[in-house]
DNA sequence: AATATGTCTTCTATCGTCAATAAACATTTG
DNA sequence: CAAATGTTTATTGACGATAGAAGACATATT
């Protein structure tokens, strides 16, 4: 079957979106910038919408003819990437597997309903997680979600944060990066005041604050260790709600002190704010992670 | 053309020099470990070597006949997968390429005389190493190795060996580890006395003394940070011998230091040593790395 | 003259296919 | 009867092919 194309409809869909507020579009490269696509992709779109009856389109002029209907949209199911049923597909079972069982590259893809190409490219840009080995010519390994990678994963973690907030500290009030903490202040004190009800939208929260916090040290491998936490948290927690609400609501707090340490400019107080966080946000993970 | 039978031909080779030895060959299980291939290899290369009348097989006899002339290699060139062919390709490329420009797969494929696909993969397994990046639906950009590459790639290689050595230093000396440590020690005595000639094998002997120092602390991230460091190192120098051997020379004075105090016990001066090495190590990398 | 649109070319994402290789199973041998 | 050999099956590694998407170039519009 060659290439799907989601992206046409996924994009197309968002188009419909944006379609809600206004009587005409903009030109076709403002549209590409703001759905982060190519002008080929949007002009199948405004083909699309043309003929669909949506809009009136002759060159520059885009006329919104009448609102999108729940029927305009493309059925989400068809706007997932392969590359993204894979992985959800592979994460799924990588949470429930067995250490050391393996992992049969023609057998995942026949499940998943795609070719063996994007398996294996799957797997090998999942490998640098560290959770699956390939032994050449043969299969994958798993390596396991176990404790000891948690271990692992929180102790390069807690030396690369400290690192960072360590440098965070020291940079010049000036930097355009203290206005982002001052934002991600402001939205920790909302969400803690709507808790009880938007608690869920943390994790979110949680990725931008210390994504920004890893953002002074300017170091690559820093930057991109953040992705295995990143990933371990997203995929890791989608199956483990137990006491959300509570664990987020204390680690709102932990943060709150965290960036108040930061501002003070007191290295000492920021290193100790920051291993005080990681250490429970480790106790969270460990708790919630099977004992073999 | 499908797959090629590289595997085949380099292990045939290989058992070619074992063959030299002997006047019989071990069972075909045995030379399967031996030769790091599936008996399914190993048949294929009895076979072979019975049809070139190299050996006489039948079932578990398999009598030498003569030894192996130049003739009964294949030639080294046909040995190499075609990973080993992408990986040399691109990488001298890579290393004389401007920041910034861009990758074309198909191109580097054409150019490599290889499938599309094996491009990819490559790409895709490399890209760990922070020094190509993704744009999805597009291109690869490349993010250059230079002088901010080496700094942020050097930073973490301390942070991470010197957590290393200090856990080194606390093992208790029951440990095999000891053992290795005590034997690659006598192996930089023995090369530094004759490091006139023997110069260039340095550079696996240090290999191998890191990863035995990262071996003692049982973190995977920090194991595989190393082979980030290891290719830097392997293909940097391949381009650049100068003052080969007065490095070499002084990095071995360094390494010996550094065993000596891991050996003492004292934390203090192993992290001393350890930082000293890793400081000429990175000035090493730095005084070859174009200065943009 | 700058920006937008129209047209054409090239490249990526993905699939199916097949030889090389590994691995599983069955049979023989010391 | 344990280990080796013989036989069969399943999986990986690599390729070419093709629709989808990006990008380049030419032309038109304000």
């Amino acid at each position: 079957m060659s290439k799907q194309n989601t992206l046409f409809k996924d994009a197309y869909n968002r188009s419909l979106i944006q379609l809600g507020g206004t009587q005409t579009l903009p030109s076709e490269p403002e549209m590409a910038a703001s759905l982060q696509v190519s002008r080929t992709t949007v002009r199948a779109i405004l083909q699309r919408l043309a003929d669909e009856g949506l809009i009136a389109w002759d060159k520059r002029s885009k006329i919104v003819l009448r609102a999108p209907l729940a029927d305009d949209y493309f059925p989400s199911a068809e706007t997932h990437s392969t590359h993204d049923v894979v992985e959800r597909g592979f994460m799924k079972r990588l949470m429930g597997a067995d250490v050391g069982s393996q992992i049969n590259e023609l057998e995942l893809a026949r499940e998943l309903g795609v070719g063996t190409s994007s398996v294996r490219e799957f797997l090998i840009r999942f490998s640098r997680f560290g959770l699956i080995e390939k032994r050449p010519n043969s299969h994958w390994v798993i390596k396991g979600f176990t404790r000891g990678f948690a271990l692992e994963l929180a102790d390069i973690r807690e030396m690369f944060e400290v690192r960072s907030a360590l440098a965070f500290v020291q940079l010049p009030k000036t930097e355009t990066i203290w206005t982002g903490l001052d934002k991600i202040e402001v939205e920790h004190r909302a969400l803690k005041a709507s808790i009880d009800s938007d608690y869920g939208q943390f994790s979110e929260l949680d990725e931008r604050f210390h994504r920004l916090i890893h953002g002074s040290t300017d170091n690559r491998f820093i930057i991109e260790f953040y992705d295995i936490i990143a990933m371990v948290f997203h995929y890791h927690f989608q199956w483990n709600k137990k006491d959300e609400k509570k664990r987020n609501a204390a680690a709102i707090d932990e943060h709150l002190a965290y960036i108040t340490a930061l501002k003070s400019g007191d290295s000492i107080e920021a290193e100790l704010t920051c291993r005080r966080h990681l250490r429970s946000a480790r106790a969270t993970l460990m708790a919630s992670t099977p004992a073999t």
